[in-house]
DNA sequence: GACCTGCTGCGGTATG
């Protein structure tokens, strides 16, 4: 870990000397002169006179590793401890993982010990004692989650003020996780409540590795001044990118297991997927690495391949899986193994690795299938090349459908591979997604009103409204739709809040309830999941939502299992061992491709250009791909007929706006599948002329926003929205999920000038 | 056609 923090120096060399080093307190100065390090960061040098000299608002951004924490800690620490004035928190750090807060404990510990200053971790696994006494005697640094904090504002509304009557910042770790996210929007309303009940302004230091948009970081660092937000980028530490993109034709449909020894014979004519396990077996052991795939069951069958394969070959498995649904126990060996890198070890994983705690610098990033975004793509490679002159090493693996055989007009473009191209490329040019912006997230806050009345005890409409809408981060929620949520509120049979015969608002026997529970502090919904024991030995937990019976095999932990007992009031399964088994299909909402991925993507298909980084099969599919869009003239019009009266119909936009046309040629009566950047639609009706209807839509003869209404199972995705009625779920929709202003331009593209 | 994150007070009983 010393080595994350600043280069280390042989026992002669001298103190480190720089400008921004002098400008620290002497204990400080010393505390670093013991640890020998023979200078500052890069980011270290630029933030100490920042902090130092002003009390403004800052954003760090640099990779990982880099020692942002240090670079805003260093100089804090020193005005603290030349100018304390208790009882109060004196610094609050904020960070989205339990493990991060042990992580940066563990870090500031001996520093703060030094200077007889206290560090406070405070997450749901610290014992309530220990809280008791920070409490009770608040001073120092307070290391805590959202959530926690959240606990406060709902428990003790009444000593908020004291808590943080001298805290002199607010630094968020890992800002891009928190920008327009349930929990960004969670965390800026606590930071202005906080501000609003010290009755001061409390500067704010984000410290963030991946940001696509700047401007955009800074107004959600501090909404009412972004202007004045100052930003430091330390671009120092970058390091070469290694890129291979490698393609496996397969025609096994998608659900099958990868490498069943009873259809191969173990003989080695494996399927796609499991000639990607041999390539990743050949190319992976012996090393440090991370293998990122898609979904949970992708990491199961990848993992039950490779394990498969090590066996076979009589060599110990060093192939893990890793995502949330399996047992702590388990994610702790796997992240020690990595930690330690004394033994091989390969995490085939979601994105459960993608950010937050320091397993040290991989040798390889895998990626089987192409990634959701940029910004994750580029957050997954800075898991590799931190180590000077170490490159960042990315094998990606497209599973592509067979060449030649009869594919779809659909397939034979190839969207996952030329996806994977175009995101790679955008990487390379330095573009990721910036944070949706606008959207209303009435979800979170019903959350926050129903926080509010608790810390204060009741609140008025109009104090709700100023706290939360003008003051807080809810800004694009007008008076209009805040009192027609309120109106909701207050209108269920069994009313989340109530309004006092003064005018004052209070929680109703049912928000009462909701806000007593400890469950409420998070403002995400968690899904409901059944534990899996083999033998008392928990392996890890599945959705309840995904169809289960006895003597149904399953992959879990790498491993084939047998189910045996389903007990579903304790909501456990019981597994014996089995030599078959397939993953569980985990479900789940899909993500959203951004519009400028998908523009990114026609030109990959309309280009000359073949990428360098492509292996010989990637090539052969991709000039393939090329010439099915030449012949399938989607160039010259976006709307294609096919046989069997169906239609292909290129949107060329993200999932977003794809998506909510499909909606609307849904209600009216058609068959719609989604892909990148393009629709099929067969209408089911054959009175129906499509053609005829993207007319309609185009010169806004067709009502959008009723027919949107028709899909609610779309509207209803956040914690709260179970208690909102679908006119307000549809105007939280339309500012996040669809987008309805695009749909008739869309159309109008589709069917040429009109009359 | 997806992933991840978080969590308190109090009452019961056993032990020194």
């Amino acid at each position: 870990m010393d080595e994350s923090v600043a280069t280390r120096s042989r026992p002669s060399a001298s103190e480190p000397k720089s400008s921004a080093f002098d400008l620290l307190a002497e204990p400080v100065r010393r505390w670093i002169w013991r640890r020998r390090w023979t200078g500052l960061r890069d980011i270290q040098e630029q933030a100490i006179p920042r902090l130092m000299h002003a009390d403004g608002d800052l954003i760090l951004a640099a990779a990982t590793a880099a020692g942002k924490t240090e670079a805003a800690f260093l100089p804090l620490i020193s005005q603290v401890h030349e100018d304390h004035s208790g009882p109060g928190f004196d610094l609050v750090y904020i960070g989205p993982l339990r493990a991060l807060i042990n992580d940066q404990f563990r870090r500031l510990e001996d520093l703060c010990e030094a200077l007889k200053m206290k560090v406070h971790p405070w997450h749901g696994d610290i014992p309530a004692i220990r809280k008791r006494r920070a409490r009770e005697n608040p001073r120092g640094i307070l290391l805590i989650t959202p959530e926690s904090l959240e606990a406060l504002f709902v428990l003790r509304g009444v000593e908020i003020p004291r808590l943080f009557a001298t805290t002199r910042a607010i630094v968020i770790d890992e800002l891009h996780d928190l920008l327009d996210s349930e929990r960004g929007v969670h965390l800026r309303s606590l930071l202005t409540r906080m501000e609003l009940a010290v009755g001061r302004r409390i500067r704010r230091i984000g410290l963030s590795a991946t940001l696509g948009d700047m401007a955009l970081a800074s107004a959600y660092l501090r909404p009412e001044a972004p202007d004045r937000v100052e930003q430091l980028i330390s671009r120092a530490y970058r390091s070469e990118l290694r890129v291979e993109l490698r393609a496996y034709a397969s025609s096994q449909p998608a659900d099958r297991t990868f490498l069943d020894e009873d259809e191969d014979g173990g003989r080695g004519n494996a399927s796609a997927p499991g000639a990607v396990g041999e390539h990743i077996f050949e190319n992976f052991r012996g090393q440090s690495n991370l293998v990122f795939a898609g979904s949970r069951r992708e990491v199961e069958s990848y993992s039950d391949v490779l394990r498969t394969i090590s066996e076979r070959k009589r060599i110990p498995v060093e192939f893990f899986p890793h995502y949330s649904g399996l047992t702590r126990e388990h994610r702790n060996f796997v992240e020690k193994r990595l930690k330690e890198g004394k033994i091989p070890t390969t995490a085939v994983c979601t994105s459960t690795l993608e950010l937050g705690i320091d397993i040290g610098s991989v040798d390889c990033v895998g990626h089987i299938g192409p990634p959701w975004s940029v910004a994750s793509l580029r957050q997954r490679l800075g898991r590799t090349g931190r180590r000077p002159g170490q490159p960042a090493v990315l094998r990606m693996y497209a599973v592509v459908p067979q060449l030649h055989a009869r594919l779809r007009p659909v397939q034979l473009l190839q969207l996952g591979l030329v996806r994977s191209i175009a995101m790679i490329d955008l990487l390379v040019d330095g573009w990721c997604e910036p944070p949706a912006k606008d959207a209303l997230h009435l979800s979170t806050l019903t959350h926050q009103i129903l926080s509010v009345i608790t810390e204060r005890g009741g609140a008025s409409a109009q104090r709700l409204y100023d706290t939360l809408c003008i003051r807080g981060p809810f800004r694009t929620v007008d008076t209009q739709v805040f009192a027609s949520l309120l109106r909701q509120l207050g209108s269920l049979d069994n009313a989340l809040i109530e309004q006092a015969s003064d005018g004052s608002i209070l929680l109703g026997r049912q928000g009462e309830r909701i806000v007593e529970h400890y469950s409420f502090y998070a403002a995400f919904q968690t899904p409901q999941e059944f534990r899996v024991v083999h033998r008392s030995t928990a392996l890890g937990t599945i959705p309840v939502t995904i169809p289960l019976s006895k003597g149904m095999t399953i992959i879990l932990v790498g491993k084939r299992w047998r189910i045996e007992f389903i007990h579903f009031r304790e909501r456990t399964i019981e597994v014996e061992t089995d030599t078959r088994g397939a993953p569980p299909i985990f479900g789940g909402y899909p993500g959203a491709v951004h519009d400028t991925v998908v523009q990114r993507m026609r030109d990959v298909l309309s280009d000359e250009a073949m990428p360098p980084y492509l292996d010989s099969v990637a090539q052969e599919v991709l000039i393939a791909a090329k010439a099915a869009y030449r012949q399938s003239a989607l160039e010259d019009r976006p709307l294609v007929r096919l046989a069997d009266d169906r239609y292909l119909l290129a949107t060329w936009t993200g999932t977003i706006k794809s998506m909510t046309l499909a909606i609307v040629l849904t209600a009216l009566g058609n068959s719609v599948e989604v892909f990148d950047g393009m629709l099929e639609v067969s209408p089911l009706d054959p009175d129906i002329d499509l053609v005829d209807q993207l007319k309609a839509i185009a010169t806004g003869q067709v009502n959008l926003s009723s027919l949107v209404k028709v899909g609610e199972g779309v509207l209803e995705f956040e914690k709260f929205h179970r208690f909102l009625n679908t006119d307000l779920l549809a105007i939280d929709a339309l500012s996040t999920r669809l987008d309805l202003d695009a749909v008739p331009e869309i159309a109008r593209l589709c069917v040429g000038p009109l009359d």
